[in-house]
DNA sequence: GAAGATTGATTCCTCAATCTTC
DNA sequence: GAAGATTGAGGAATCAATCTTC
């Protein structure tokens, strides 16, 4: 109930993200690369199967609004980095799938996040270290998930 | 360059915290009171030396643009948590100086925020993970303050 | 002319209402 | 009538331009 230190964990990751984050979204402006939540949503639909996924199911993913993921896609769709198709057997529903330019950018935005995180993040940590918060991170995804 | 593993360090704390701030968001809502940005604000003016900050003070210990905390300030000026006050050796500036009854509407997001922090957050750790997490943190953000 | 802060225009996010299909 | 997705309207975030004081 009361803060028991001087700076919690949890206020301590949620400083680590927002540097972390500013840092790398500053650094794709430079290279003339989308924002964060592109790179999230194109890779979100990179690991799912055909690469492609329901606009919900990216919503969940994603932790964003249904109505938000509508016009992500819409703004994705017009620089042809991900298109739109019908569920054949739920009339109701859409997928948005990864296009290949839309794999390819998602590549070259990899080229400059991926490099910015092991170096801002990962180098600061051992590997025990690193691989002990993966652990309690996912511990805290998984009890929040059963919630 | 490559994925190392199937969900990194880095990929779990992105969505714990993407998890866990919605759902204290959500409580937060569903108690009539503010976001937490509006925490935020109100904390680190709470924690400052006589409760005042100077705009681009704020701004940087929240990560937010400076503009953003003109218009942030303005709305917690309208419904009086804070208080602007110019700056009389400087004339340029302007500190943001929490109000009584911003000291109050913090205390009150708190008797929210604190104890689903702690249940979804530090309950899910033990003492001394939740401490090792914390100093990992502390060198990834040093780190970034560094460069 | 540079630092500190604000404002205007644009883009983006969120809520509620809507449309379609089940 | 409910699930899935989109749209319209209002609020908030961002960029560049502005105003003021140093």
């Amino acid at each position: 109930m009361t803060k028991t230190k001087a700076v919690s964990a949890w206020a301590a990751l949620l400083t680590a993200r927002a540097l972390i984050v500013d840092e790398v979204e500053r650094r794709l402006a430079e290279a003339g690369l989308p924002e964060l939540a592109w790179y999230d949503a194109l890779w979100a639909l990179e690991r799912a199967p055909a690469g492609r996924l329901r606009m919900h199911e990216l919503a969940s993913q994603m932790v964003i609004t249904r109505s938000n993921i509508s016009r992500l896609i819409d703004r994705l769709e017009a620089v042809g980095l991900v298109a739109r198709e019908r569920d054949a057997e739920d009339g109701r529903g859409a997928f948005a799938l990864l296009t290949p330019a839309g794999r390819r950018k998602r590549a070259d935005m990899w080229k400059i996040y991926g490099p910015t995180i092991a170096k801002l993040f990962d180098d600061q940590l051992s590997q025990e270290e690193a691989e002990a918060v993966r652990a309690c991170l996912l511990r805290v995804i998984a009890a929040r998930m059963r919630a």
